[in-house]
DNA sequence: GATGAATGAGCTTTCATTCAT
DNA sequence: CATGAATGAAAGCTCATTCAT
């Protein structure tokens, strides 16, 4: 997420001044989203308050709404670094040649890096899994999020299945989305043996389903 | 948990007496109930408030607080309506006949009962596809509801299939649940056609998973 | 204020039963209102809290907010409660005879009605006199108890003063509205001594001036 | 109060070091006082918030702080600067000549002074209009600036009207003050033509109150 | 029992002021 | 001295819950 260069170890004091004000921001920035990340998979949005978030980020409640307009700011931007996490960890799988060799390998892959994401990133699953909650603010933000991740992914499969109609893609990637956050919203509570054992059923069960719409040997 | 048995026609004057207001009382506890599955509906489970469920309901707040010890009571209650609901509707289903002639049969037949539980009962859907979402006192109760729901399903299952492991059993329960929540989620907000489109693709899929684990012809 | 009719010393006890409860939310409303108008002439709209009002009105927070939707709807209802006053009691003065014999007498009974009606209702001379506040809130109710008052005095004068160019009769109008709202502004910190002397001197001051419009002899 | 008195032109290293200090001071002072009076006249005394003041003034807020104690210090100093532009500006209407000559050409003098520094120096009007207004802290510096004006001409009518008793001339300051805030704080939200109109009929009302006490002809 | 006014903890947000750098 | 991040008291408002009638 720094996306401010690292000032060049110099001698120009200007420059030094400057940089640690904008440390100490991208820090708290940091902290208050990575509070807010864990109180949303602790508490969930409906208890996900802004003070709390303060609290838990070791910051005042001024400091967050110096960097935040308002909470809804916060989700939102909690949202975009979610997004950006997911896009460097399927970087690697979101190409033509994975999805045009298997589809269900590809699905695979999909579905094991959003469960990286969500493993190294507290608060994701949550988000991404519940769409159509309550809170409004968490509800745009999520929303934002799933249309963001899933956005690529369609594009992929046009790409590499153009003779797949239209409208069965996108159903497919409605039943995609649904069940990679079902599988999501499980795993969080589970342990270990268990959420393995989820995550390969998922798997299956979307492999088998994606499998008869597009694998060019079932169609 | 007095399911509206008519009280005997007595003789005494002090039952005469009473009756009415156990009537009252129940005609009460029930528009209080269809108040709060009708807001679950309209404003879901953040914006329900006791107050707005009352003047719904056309009580008072106190009336209501007479009934119910708090909140999360009367969405236990709602819970507890649906499962009855949903009992009721299922019954026909959940039998081994159905289980052991066709198991894709027997999930599209306990999915089209959810669905339409889902269309006469306001809230049921909203309630049991949010187990595990945000308010907690609404959160409790949906998870009882799940539990309720799926609990005859395992027992059906188990015994028209007795060599499936239970293993095996539970976790294809768990996908079962999972999914089926995942189209009440999103049937909720869709035009006719697409849900039925919706609950079409979702059958498909989750016809091809349980017919690989439960058809005896394909194990 | 009491628009509800006094209950029929009777043996209804229907309507016995309803009528305390609009009784207390009356005379709640009615201390909320009074409150705010003392705090308003003690503290000033800038310090015009709602807990401070709710506190000195005897209530909580909570009941403030269960009559009046927020902060500005207490505030014009007060500007209400301020006009209806003011009509009431400049309903004698108003009327063609008055105007016609002689507009300094007019111009005097008006401005003698605005210092009764300060008299009465601490927070009128405040609010009338500030229209143009800072407090939004305030300044908007200020602003309707202005034109409310003003508009009345204007009907009198056109019908009156017929042959005045409405365009001259504006600007007189504006005139005593600003000089009016000078003296209450003036007036309320002042000991009895000097309100008798100001007000005279306003009196002075604005007879002078509407006279060389008004006044047929001089025209 | 230094009035960029420049500093004499030192030979010690020590003095010329010092130097420029000072003047950035001055000109961060300025700066300030600058921004705090346009604020003023766009955001009003409600919404002038320190920071806003600090952004405004191309500084920060610490130094904004290291000027001046508080934001009443700032308005006080805005106050202070106003009372000095406007002494420049009556310098030459606060002689004897013209106030014995005329009591209206004086007065509509001093109108006419007062209206050429709120012409020139934003926030002039508002402050100067809303004496007992609101804000606390503005309130202080408005009342202090509104003494500070009315001083000197006290002392020029005390001079040149000697034989009006000074009860009398008091009272007819109070309303020429008055009047002035009137007009000052009418203007502001007026087009030029209507502010010409405004500034007529003040001018009139005025004059034809002061030429009853004043005028040596009348009485 | 029924009613709805009353309560107050708690939420989001603002802003004067301080203080480490 | 300059900077601006940090602070937290306080404001407006909501809502689950209680209690006098």
């Amino acid at each position: 997420m720094q996306t401010e260069v690292a000032p060049p170890p110099g001698e120009s004091t200007e420059k030094a001044r400057r940089t640690p004000q904008q440390q100490r921001s991208q820090l708290r920035v940091a902290s208050i989203l990575e509070a807010a990340g864990q109180l949303l998979e602790e508490v969930g949005a409906g208890a996900l308050t802004t003070n709390a978030i303060a609290r838990k980020a070791g910051t005042s409640i001024g400091s967050l709404y110096q960097f935040f307009p308002n909470k809804a700011a916060v989700l939102a931007r909690l949202a975009d670094s979610f997004r950006s996490e997911v896009t460097r960890t399927l970087g690697r799988v979101f190409n033509l040649e994975t999805a045009r060799r298997s589809i269900i390998t590809f699905v695979n892959l999909f579905i094991d890096g959003l469960e990286e994401v969500q493993r190294r990133t507290p608060g994701f699953g949550y988000l991404f899994s519940s769409a159509k909650i309550e809170d409004s603010s968490a509800d745009e933000a999520a929303h934002q999020l799933e249309r963001q991740i899933m956005e690529p992914l369609d594009k992929v499969l046009a790409e590499a299945y153009p003779d797949v109609p239209e409208k069965q893609r996108k159903i497919c990637l409605r039943m995609i989305t649904e069940t990679s956050k079902v599988l999501l919203a499980n795993v969080r509570h589970l342990d270990p043996a268990s959420q393995a054992m989820m995550s390969t059923e998922v798997k299956r069960m979307l492999g088998l389903y994606v499998q008869s719409y597009f694998d060019p040997q079932k169609r």
